[in-house]
DNA sequence: GCCAACGTTGGC
DNA sequence: GCCAACGTTGGC
């Protein structure tokens, strides 16, 4: 199994918003960089992700979401009254993927990327390499215990 | 709102 | 293929 991390602006989609859904599941669209959406592809289910909200008072991880389906063409690329539009993506040769969401846990208290950057056994971590924009990205299985710890929170 | 860093575009 | 210009991300 392996564990990732996916950002989203909580203005436009969060933790919250995933709760309200059916099932408490949803599909990550709009990812629109190619490095983000090649770790879309390469997400397997049941592979388990952080929810990181991002561009917000308080940056940093607020849940556990699974991965409930593999990667399949994000249909926002084929819509032109979408803001994720692509001309260049079609039904038969789709650029864009996603993966459907299903919320597992919300955490009490997040770990906050304050926090994370003061764990020095995270510095290493992309999310806080300098200039590191990604969207989705691969977490070790350590920085994934060393997060969960920051938020108080034991693995199952 | 600022701005550093990075990705993309397009002229050549 | 180079690279300047431009757009985007995202913390602050």
């Amino acid at each position: 199994m392996h564990h990732w991390l996916m950002k989203s602006e909580p203005d436009v989609f969060s933790v919250t918003d995933l709760a309200r859904r059916p099932r408490r599941q949803a599909p990550w669209d709009g990812v629109r960089n190619y490095q983000a959406r090649n770790f879309l592809r390469a997400m397997k289910k049941g592979d388990l992700a952080f929810f990181y909200h991002s561009s917000c008072p308080a940056p940093g991880v607020y849940g556990i979401v699974e991965i409930a389906r593999e990667a399949y063409p994000d249909p926002t690329a084929f819509d032109p009254a979408s803001e994720y539009y692509d001309p260049k993506s079609t039904p038969a040769q789709p650029r864009w993927f996603m993966v459907n969401v299903r919320l597992k846990r919300v955490f009490r208290s997040p770990a906050l990327l304050d926090a994370i950057r003061n764990e020095k056994s995270l510095r290493a971590m992309q999310l806080v390499q300098r200039g590191s924009r990604l969207s989705v990205m691969p977490v070790t299985a350590r920085e994934w215990k060393t997060i969960l710890k920051l938020t108080g929170e034991k693995n199952k």
